[in-house]
DNA sequence: TACATAGTTGACAAAAACAGTAGATTAATA
DNA sequence: TATTAATCTACTGTTTTTGTCAACTATGTA
């Protein structure tokens, strides 16, 4: 399962997605349309900054705004980037890959059996971006 | 990601799928082949027991076996049994959903995302049995 | 019957992750 | 310069995860 950071990241994605065009959004809208904790948000968000996805503005008419087009933004690259891999094994994950202690990944049928799940599910979350959100 | 008790859950059914045909496994066994704590390991093997995967026989002899065989044992059960919900939200989830608080789910472009995700996951997961992983 | 073997049970606890809070600070702009 | 609004640090409480302990119960065998 996501987690509620995720979650809350995903919905206000969707909520600045959907107002772009009219410029930088406050904090305290997003978190009072999305119902989500307003503190809880800016750190969201904050991180999402950090990693190049959002901008923000201080200041009046300040507010946050992708830096990126929404369509360039994966819905991979937002869990990844808050909750960490995507695959269900460490051994399974290509950016968070850790290997297994207590076992041969060529002949472990648990190890072939995520690596299908693992591609099946980013096919879908690689291609879909918060463009397709809205 | 699964939690560690899953992946031990996954270990030690790989060990008695492989020794199924020589009766009754000890859980002190498991543990020392496959690195698992032991004590950790009752815990995750009474679990599956519970839940009518395994089967145990005390005294001397005794030990854990499979009450089902492996054949029948989907990957997703365990994986429901000890970690929960494999959708990735709970308003996607066929066999814990709950309904999002504040979106609709018939115009939510993330639930409908998810319900994709979800069914790639599963095709593999309710395919894929116990017997498979040896 | 007695003993050794082996699983059962429930309570407990350390550590990590998760969710959320508080308050002081910094920056933009009118 | 006053106001608005984002930034940052640090902290707190809760829950989940991971793992441990000790006493108990059931079984097979000598």
């Amino acid at each position: 399962m996501l987690s509620k950071k995720t979650q809350y990241a995903f919905k206000a994605l969707m909520y600045l997605a959907q107002k772009e065009s009219e410029g930088p959004v406050l904090i305290a809208e997003i978190s009072k349309k999305k119902k989500i904790p307003l503190k809880f948000l800016e750190n969201i968000l904050l991180e999402l900054k950090r990693s190049g996805v959002l901008d923000s503005k201080k200041g009046k008419g300040g507010g946050y705004f992708f830096k990126e087009t929404p369509k360039s933004i994966p819905l991979a690259k937002i869990m990844r980037l808050l909750d960490g891999p995507i695959a269900l094994l460490p051994c399974v994950s290509l950016n968070f890959y850790q290997r297994c202690k207590n076992c041969d990944e060529k002949n472990c049928g648990l190890h072939e059996t995520m690596i299908v799940v693992r591609d099946a599910t980013l096919k879908i979350l690689e291609k879909k971006t918060v463009a397709d959100l809205v």
